[in-house]
RNA sequence: GCCCGCUUGGCGGAAUUGGUAGACGCAUCGGACUUAAAAUCCGAACUCCCGAAAGGGAGGUGCCGGUUCGAGUCCGGCAGCGGGCACCA
């Protein structure tokens, strides 16, 4: 009789439901282990079977740790604000918020039916008031203390849309939507100062031990400190200094020129009265900021027709440029060219007939004949042409320079980082509404705290381009909290990263009145293990991160870092098809014919294409119904983790869940078929075993040790093949005599109890049919019996000259000369030796005995 | 361009961290059961060489070299694939 998981399942979920089992409470008497998902966004379309691995994953490891004594917090939530929201209202006239709820309904139903043991009781969405009220509060309190501000800053502008285009969403220097060329804007927007924790959040990634070491390398990328001087250079005529940055103030002798950003002030001053230099800059912004377009853009420069003094060398000027590689936002806007040693200025200095002075001597060559061809030098060498510098290495050449420089007072050593401050600003509708009112009189006021939260108004049209928060008849207009005229409420809304900033947070008191409680987030924080996809691994992480420090400052909690482990699993892919007009198709719309060639329901031939992550544009998903539907969730849990490590990508095939269906069936009918004749439970192991029984005793104690190790360090893969190893060797276990019924028994269990929080369902059930009354999953995790974890015979395998010739059977633990004997008593050893003495002989215990020839 | 990772049978992957390479599974092939199919069970299977066979020998973890009694694992070089960042001064 095959396995009914259609009935079994439901029901299991019923009793743990009925039990309260995934509801957790603050005890402060027990370890607590908080366990995290990385939240979904409401999809129009659903979960699919890849969106499960990770969830699976999580749940093993909440299951597990439960049945460790641990007080597990596992929470389920809704990152519920965004974009496709709005693009659904556009196309079906459904309102956000509705299409979101009911996209939530039927994630969460989902998720419940996979078996995912959540406190749904601690569910939240973050465009609910109740949670979005509390980051308005905590804007507020950014605001105050300096954390919060708003300025004037470079933007992708879609002139047709109207909005603010993130750099993902330009392409090929086009509007994603609109196709519109996309400008460069100066834009007001409001920022959070995540700047002003670049040391501290580049130098805590040494304390995130447990996180990856791909990810904790490109956060430290992506934050970029490097180490450097601002250097001044007087302008001739005028009484001002030029202020550049440079990593490399050793090749400072070589500056041929200086260059200002396009966006730079004094590029804007000079603008003022130079019409061709404001075309130049026009010219510059007309240029989106996208990958594709900078990367084809030819360096150009326009002279100011101003000189600049070097700062070492008296007498001697610099031209300088507006260029449009320099980046405004790094640095300080401008840069001294050094030809020679840098290929951006090299290429330069060639177009504008620029003088290029080398002043680093590649190792070994002559001083008196180097020149720089087409490649700027930029390795290490030894200085020369710069005076006090003559003959230092790199390293030291900057220790020094700067060192002049600052008793000169012309520079000083300045670190910078890549990482800029966080633009927040979103021209959006269902988004979290910034919390501020703009007064003519007053200027920018915060919303009173009495008036929060700032809600979003139902009635609003998608027709028009732009923010509908902004077309709105009425909301927007309100009186000045300060004054009492007339003003303007801040139609921007928070990008959606600023809720998935903070939601683990309130996951620890999801209803509580303020953001949370004290009490419970300094028991629950930080999360023990966090899970989710690698496409996180920088902005959202970095930016939960910050957030754990601005709340520490604005005394909201008092931790160093939110996650403490975090694992990254990868992704679920599956093979892509083609019709032969190039449409795609989903799985379930092919047919295999043949060896390697696939037709669609009509018979036409059909292109497969490779291996690519689960999407619904390319259509190669996997309804999660289908396969819960056919198999159950247990088989898809233990397909998702049985095969590839889980940080690997993973292929979803129809062969591979069949195969794991059978082992389903086969350890139903491992566990069903033989129940009557085993023992009870309860029934203890005769010491007198025959040889099988002590076997198969020793290899259920062996697996215990295996598996708890292989899911401490997420093998699950490895795991699952341990357990199928216990249950094949468990179905030659003949089971007549009292011990082996005995062993049979407790092999039986012990695979149930391990297989428990990969495939709760089944275990469960198979629980009930051993004959107990209990609820697995309060069972305890099975402890191993060191002594008998250990072989009592171990096969060595004996080499000579390091080839394997043969194997030996001998005792554990039996001493060196006992081994080696045994070895050399071997037929193929003795041949190989033919009556020589070996020279040497390396004793490796219960592993390898090497004769050496 | 810079930084990082990976490369093991037809496929996914194991290998106690330097000690019997290919666990566990998928797919394949052969057989049993069956009127038949499904399901299930049993068996084969890295390559080459010697041998009728039983068996034996040699090679083999992307490629070349090194260290070691012994290398998938360590070191140097090369190639391929993947990822991150990128006019970042």
């Amino acid at each position: 009789m095959p396995y009914e998981h259609r009935s079994i399942e439901p029901k299991w979920q019923a009793r743990w439901r009925a039990a309260g089992l995934h509801r957790t409470t603050y005890d402060a008497k027990r370890p607590k282990f908080y366990a995290l998902d990385m939240f979904p966004y409401p999809s129009g379309s659903g979960l699919h079977v890849g969106h499960c691995e990770g969830y699976t994953a999580t749940d093993i490891i909440t299951r597990w740790k439960r049945m460790q004594g641990f007080n597990v917090l596992h929470p389920m939530g809704w990152d519920a604000f965004g974009l496709p929201a709005e693009n659904a209202a556009i196309a079906s006239k459904i309102h956000p918020r509705i299409w979101t709820y009911d996209n939530i309904a039927t994630m969460r139903a989902q998720l419940q039916r996979m078996g995912i043991g959540y406190d749904w009781r601690r569910e939240v969405a973050t465009c609910h008031p109740e949670y979005y009220k509390h980051e308005q509060k905590m804007f507020l309190d950014f605001l105050e203390a300096g954390l919060a501000y708003r300025r004037e800053s470079w933007v992708n502008w879609d002139p047709v849309e109207n909005t603010v285009l993130a750099n993902e969403q330009v392409i090929d220097g086009r509007g994603w939507r609109s196709g519109a060329l996309v400008e460069k804007r100066l834009l007001a927007q409001w920022n959070l100062r995540i700047t002003a924790y670049s040391d501290d959040l580049l130098a805590a990634i040494k304390t995130l031990d447990r996180w990856p070491e791909r990810v904790r390398l490109m956060q430290e990328n992506w934050i970029g400190r490097s180490e450097g001087a601002r250097v001044l250079f007087p302008l001739v005529g005028r009484g001002e200094k030029l202020e550049i940055y440079t990593t490399r103030p050793d090749t400072l002798f070589g500056a041929s020129f200086c260059a200002l950003s396009p966006n730079h002030p004094l590029a804007a001053e000079l603008a003022e009265k130079d019409a061709r230099l404001r075309e130049f800059i026009a010219e510059c912004n007309r240029m989106g900021t996208s990958e594709a377009v900078l990367e084809t853009a030819e360096k150009k420069g326009y002279d100011t027709g101003i000189a600049v003094e070097h700062p070492l060398i008296p007498g001697k000027t610099l031209p300088l440029f507006v260029a449009n590689f320099i980046l405004m936002e790094y640095g300080t806007g401008a840069i001294f060219g050094c030809p020679g040693h840098d290929q951006r200025d090299l290429d330069f200095a060639r177009k504008y007939g620029l003088a290029v002075i080398p002043v680093v001597l590649p190792p070994g060559a002559d001083p008196k004949t180097f020149q720089i061809g087409d490649t700027a030098y930029v390795e290490d060498g030894t200085i020369f042409n710069s005076q006090f510098l003559d003959g230092l290495d790199v390293a030291s050449a900057k220790g020094k320079v700067i060192e002049r420089l600052e008793q000169l007072g012309a520079g000083k050593s300045a670190v910078t980082f890549r990482l800029r401050d966080w633009g927040v600003s979103r021209q959006r509708y269902w988004g979290c509404p910034i919390p501020v009112i703009h007064c003519e009189g007053c200027g920018i006021v915060p919303v009173p705290e009495k008036d929060l939260p700032v809600t979003l108004p139902e009635d609003v049209s998608f027709d028009k381009p732009g923010n509908p928060l902004d077309h709105h008849p009425t909301w927007k207009h309100v009186a000045c909290p300060a004054c009492g005229k007339p003003a303007r409420r801040e139609t921007d809304t928070f990008d959606t990263f600023f809720e998935s900033s903070w939601y683990f947070l309130r996951f620890c008191s999801p209803r509580a009145a303020t953001a949370f409680e004290r009490r419970e987030v300094d028991y629950w924080m930080p999360v023990d293990q966090y899970i989710g996809g690698v496409e996180h691994a920088v902005l959202h992480l970095l930016y939960s991160r910050f957030f754990t420090r601005a709340l520490t400052e604005c005394g909201y909690l008092d931790l160093a870092e939110p996650f403490a482990g975090l694992f990254t699993q990868g992704m679920v892919c599956h093979a892509t098809y083609q019709d032969q007009d190039g449409n795609w198709l989903f799985p379930e719309e092919v047919t295999r014919k043949g060896e390697e060639s696939y037709v669609d329901a009509k018979g036409r031939p059909v292109t497969v294409g490779r291996l690519e992550k689960m999407s619904k544009s390319r259509k190669n998903v996997v309804g999660l119904e289908a396969v819960v539907g056919e198999y159950g969730a247990d088989t898809a849990r233990l397909y998702l983790l049985s095969d590839s490590p889980p940080e690997r990508d993973l292929e979803w095939t129809d062969a591979g869940i069949d195969g794991v269906w059978r082992y389903v069936n086969r350890l139903w009918r491992l566990v069903t078929e033989p129940a009557a004749a085993l023992p009870p439970a309860g029934t203890a192991i005769p010491n007198d075993l025959s040889a099988e029984a002590e076997k198969a005793l020793r290899l259920a104690h062996r697996t215990i040790a295996h598996v708890t190790d292989d899911l401490d360090k997420f093998r699950f893969n490895r795991g699952v093949a341990r357990i199928r190893e216990l249950t094949n060797a468990l179905e030659e276990v003949p089971g007549t005599g009292a011990g082996e019924a005995a062993v049979l028994r407790f092999g039986l269990e012990i695979a149930t109890r391990l297989l428990g929080p990969m495939m709760p369902h089944l275990a469960e059930e198979l629980w009930l049919q051993l004959g107990h009354k209990t609820l697995l999953v309060e069972e305890p995790w099975p402890k191993a019996d060191p002594a008998l974890v250990a072989e009592e015979t171990v096969t060595v395998a004996v080499q000579v000259n390091g080839k394997l010739r043969g194997t030996v059977e001998l005792p554990r633990d039996v001493d060196s000369g006992a081994a080696e004997s045994a070895a050399l008593a071997l037929p193929a050893v003795t041949r190989f030796l033919e009556g020589r003495r070996p020279r040497k002989v390396i004793v490796v215990p219960n592993r390898i005995v090497n004769v050496v020839g």
